[in-house]
DNA sequence: CTGTTAGCGCATTCAG
DNA sequence: CTGAATGCGCTAACAG
């Protein structure tokens, strides 16, 4: 494998000067280095100019890794795990979480695990062994076996968008199970009985709780949920349209579809498009169409539409404040809290369409 | 700040268990500790078992900072900067890099720059800082400064999507020039002659290359290009909108717009669903669009439309993999190569969207 | 103001 | 097969 010399080469030919290449280089002791290197007190003014010239001339960085090695530093690292980064709603998160990270200073190494217990787990065990100080985690379901370790530690962790049984920790979730009910009360209340709802495996948190308001509002109103209606797991836009598409060729289709993610939205939509082509019909005027997380060209949609929205890069932020005040002791030791941020419902109406009116 | 104790407490009150915790627990030498962590070769299976336990009694993970001090050993970290997670596009890059490194089982470090040089930097350093063996950048442009050390010390660095000047490194990019000459020509063809440039600021690689195919397929057709008419540095949806809306408001306004990428794509067409609500004409019927980048739900755009599509996964997987070369030492020391992903033109007609024929 | 000593957690080297 | 010594890069704590 390696070449032909016997110590093997790195992949770096040259590596890293450290402190003493700098101390040497300007003559001087590593301490003197480190002291300039963290502010320069009870330094003089020439060993100064000294020191940081040869850290410039060399392009010196001080080794974090070796740094936070000493007792009593930080290593300024959190740990981020996400189910899937291609739904921009997680993106959006992610870059809320970063948002505020970014302000402490902190980094963030980041894992998709694709809603893969084993490759959470994975992730959230490398990201502990590189001393990320903090986890925020989308968990994926399945338990929380996982993080039992890190919670004995002390490693604080942050759940965001989807809570997981079994370890008490500070989540910050949206209100899933109001939003769904009252998004799928508006439908029922316009007198639709055949509501398909698409969404996550039961196992998922959100899943089991946007599929709880589905079904209350259905109880509230004495309607019953049909399960033929009922299709989860959809990971992707492309399997939700092929879900979609079941689901318009039953021979009794339903009249709404209560989409329970981003993903499956979309994927919906599509499939409409593409039905009322092969058909020749207007598929978005026979079904209505309601669901969780908004998407650019919402306006687009030419029929009704009613999402339940919340800020996601707002989620990612809160995550992040959650997680920094335990970070920075603040409550340390104090009960884990959840906080359910608010969302609304925007519903745009079929009239409101572009070519609607052309 | 702290509280009144003297030694201040640290946020995590337990810190993590060493390989010493756990030799102690396990009655054994740190060593074979160390032996069995490292796949246990010459370690009886009695001492095997007796640590194995105990690192699960424990909750003990390896200190990877520790580890990767120790000479010779790899820190398995990238990093990796982009400009905006908040596009899908970009998004879908760095899943794409995620992927194939994650197969390595190696880490990304993650950072956002919002196109400022400033942060991305910061963020360079700051990676190589914490050992990252090597980068993945999106360049926001202005200079390649901040990268000319990691290149001396011989960190392996990648740029994705775009290129910087100044500095010769692996580049993995989109043939943006041919990709918007091509789409212009198309719009000549079909006799505009007042096409509207939506794009990056000159600085920006992808701005200045797009631009560059914009005005060539001019030139070859004959055709001025119409200073008024073309808009740079929006950098979001939003400022994409009001962008469009200037246009839309001048008095001979554009009767195409070439957006040069996702964002400024998405303000266009909410600007055109807005304006045609306000005066209460279709303007998609009016203005003819063409740009660069996939986006969810193209086909309900009740226009013509042209896409440069490419496959912003597969680049995020090429970036990676040339990468990786680099890193395992395969290239190093050979000259540094720019691959150019192919794009191709999509184009959708106006027959094709639903409600047209409904 | 500057330098020396020592040790953070780990694994390579060498002894037993 | 197991353990003791050593040093990776850095910085508190203690000289000087």
């Amino acid at each position: 494998m390696a070449g032909p010399e016997e110590k093997h080469e790195n992949a770096s030919p040259r590596s890293l000067p450290t402190i003493s290449d700098v101390a040497r280089h300007a003559g001087v002791s590593p301490m003197t280095v480190s002291r300039v290197l963290s502010g320069g007190h009870h330094v003089s003014a020439a060993m100064q100019r000294k020191v940081e010239n040869s850290v410039r001339a060399l392009g010196y960085r001080r080794n974090e890794s070796a740094r936070s090695l000493r007792p009593g530093h930080r290593s300024g690292l959190v740990g981020v795990v996400v189910t899937n980064l291609t739904n921009p709603y997680y993106a959006e998160v992610l870059d809320g979480i970063g948002e505020i990270l970014g302000e402490e200073n902190r980094r963030v190494v980041f894992g998709t695990s694709h809603e893969d217990f084993e490759e959470e787990a994975r992730l959230v065990a490398d990201f502990v062994g590189r001393q990320a100080e903090g986890l925020i985690v989308v968990p994926s379901g399945g338990s929380a076996e996982h993080l039992l370790p890190e919670q004995r530690h002390g490693v604080p962790l942050v759940f965001a968008s989807r809570r997981q049984e079994g370890v008490d920790v500070d989540a910050v979730l949206v209100d899933d199970v109001r939003g769904a009910e009252e998004v799928t009360r508006l439908l029922l209340d316009e007198g639709h009985r055949r509501i398909a709802f698409m969404g996550n495996a039961l196992s998922v948190f959100t899943g089991q709780r946007r599929y709880e308001g589905f079904e209350r509002a259905h109880l509230a109103k004495g309607v019953p949920v049909l399960p033929d209606l009922v299709r989860r797991g959809q990971q992707d836009v492309h399997a939700a349209g092929l879900t979609a598409h079941e689901l318009l060729a039953l021979p009794e289709p339903p009249t709404a579809i209560f989409s329970a993610n981003n993903r499956n939205m979309i994927g919906v939509i599509k499939a409409l498009y593409d039905v009322g082509r092969e058909r020749g019909v207007d598929m978005f005027a026979r079904v209505r169409l309601a669901g969780f997380d908004t998407f650019d060209l919402e306006e687009l949609v030419p029929g009704d539409l009613s999402i339940v929205t919340h800020d996601a890069r707002e989620l990612g932020r809160t995550a992040a404040e959650l997680l920094l005040s335990r970070l920075q002791g603040k409550r340390v030791d104090r009960p884990s809290r959840t906080i359910e941020l608010p969302s609304s419902i925007r519903t745009r109406r079929r009239g409101e369409a572009p070519l609607a009116q052309a």
